[in-house]
DNA sequence: CCAAAAGTGTTTCGAGTACACCCATGA
DNA sequence: TCATGGGTGTACTCGAAACACTTTTGG
């Protein structure tokens, strides 16, 4: 039956200047679990990791990374099929068979906040909803650290690459890819500075709008080049040698 | 029985200003492979690729990584599990179960390639030595792949990570360090400007002895203050933000 | 007219790069 | 004494960081 893998989707929204992550809340339990699933046999690992997400967002062609295997002994405790069969999340009969080690492959995304209608659940989860970095809910399993984990290589990823495509929306003051970095990095920039590095990495676009309604000055709204976009992740921002 | 889980290590060594990977010959076959293994259930999977370093090079506590799994349904062609019956590496009864899509985790290590003494086979295979990395066999399955992705990511993360430790002697000249990060990079580096950005990593001590010998200007030799190697691992050698 | 955010330029500092000469050693 | 590699310093350029005032907008 099961191939005894499955993946664990780390999903990253930003909103209101927060970082999110979507969550699901198992049935009948008070804790959460991360979106993923078991990985058939037939299937490429990677495109499961896709589908898994738009399962959960409706969202294809997004930024979608593998960052890590998670493949302790103790990545559940004692216990804990039984309390899976005992909330009604599983049948009994897989009691034995959730007891066993599991391996999950850990994915990252980063998705526009905006642009996931109503999150679904699945059958063995009541909601499903985005939940800020700085205050989650208790967690299954190991959830928790692959949450931390994928935020820690997110951060240091972001000395190589861009981050902001599916992130906001097309089209986009500076001060608001500013407050992603903000919000990301979690600390403040300076805004002079920020502009020019950003400006020099030669990926954003200048649509030649201006965003009025607010009780401001108006600003200038950019677009991600897509092309140097990807080139960028590709080759990397910066080398040292 | 077996969870479908395997893992493949690319051991890098490094010897006469050539990079090297340690590779087995299967049997009766022209083919080359990765030393590896499947990951039993019972088992955690980073030990167990700790383990596979231990059995073909009797290192431990060597820097040993995780860095990408490989989990396509084309990761080899159809008759391969044929093959490996009828050139005796499998018994037939296990054609079938080969001839599934597996799974498998890339590590990669670098070790010193004088302290391997005499690596050594396992039972499907008829040797395992050094190759050189210009210069590989055929390898089964998608290897070559998962040795390209391992020096990429390498390559990669030399700009973050120091390299050196376990990869050359205890002690060793500035020269050699710098021959290493040339045979990595595959391209010369300046001597001076090396010297200099190798030292502000404040990683290396001074050990207060020359080596003789050569028909030259003795070398101060250096060590890896250890403490500061893997502190430098841990933090990154430099962040942007 | 006022509050709030947008836009802009300069200086300072450190790291990266290019580059050339003298020194020590063993053969 | 000579060939070979070891050791060192300086000038230039560029990116990073610190820092303050003026402009625009809607309320």
């Amino acid at each position: 039956m099961h191939p005894g893998l499955s993946i664990d989707c780390v999903i990253f929204g930003f909103h209101e200047s927060e970082l999110k992550v979507l969550l699901l809340k198992l049935k009948n339990q008070k804790l959460w679990s991360l979106p993923g699933g078991f990985v058939d046999r037939q299937k490429a690992v990677d495109s499961e990791a896709v589908e898994v997400l738009f399962r959960r967002t409706g969202l294809r062609d997004i930024f979608l990374r593998q960052f890590y295997l998670f493949g302790d002994t103790d990545r559940h405790l004692p216990g804990h099929a039984n309390k899976l069969v005992a909330t009604d999340v599983i049948p009994p009969e897989l009691e034995n068979w959730f007891d066993q080690r599991f391996v999950s492959v850990g994915y990252y995304a980063l998705v526009e906040y905006s642009k996931v209608q109503a999150p679904r659940p699945d059958f063995s989860s009541d909601s499903c909803t985005w939940k800020n970095m700085k205050d989650l809910p208790d967690l299954m399993l190991d959830h928790e650290k692959i949450i931390q984990k994928a935020y820690q290589i997110l951060k240091r990823e972001l000395n190589d690459q861009p981050i902001g495509l599916n992130l906001l929306p097309d089209e986009f003051s500076m001060s608001e890819l500013q407050a992603l970095y903000e919000t990301v990095l979690d600390r403040k920039l300076d805004r002079r500075n920020f502009r020019r590095k950003m400006l020099s990495y030669d990926i954003l676009e200048d649509t030649g709008k201006r965003r009025t309604g607010g009780a401001h000055k108006s600003p200038r709204l950019y677009r991600f080049n897509e092309e140097k976009y990807h080139k960028a992740i590709e080759d990397g921002l910066r080398s040292l040698w």
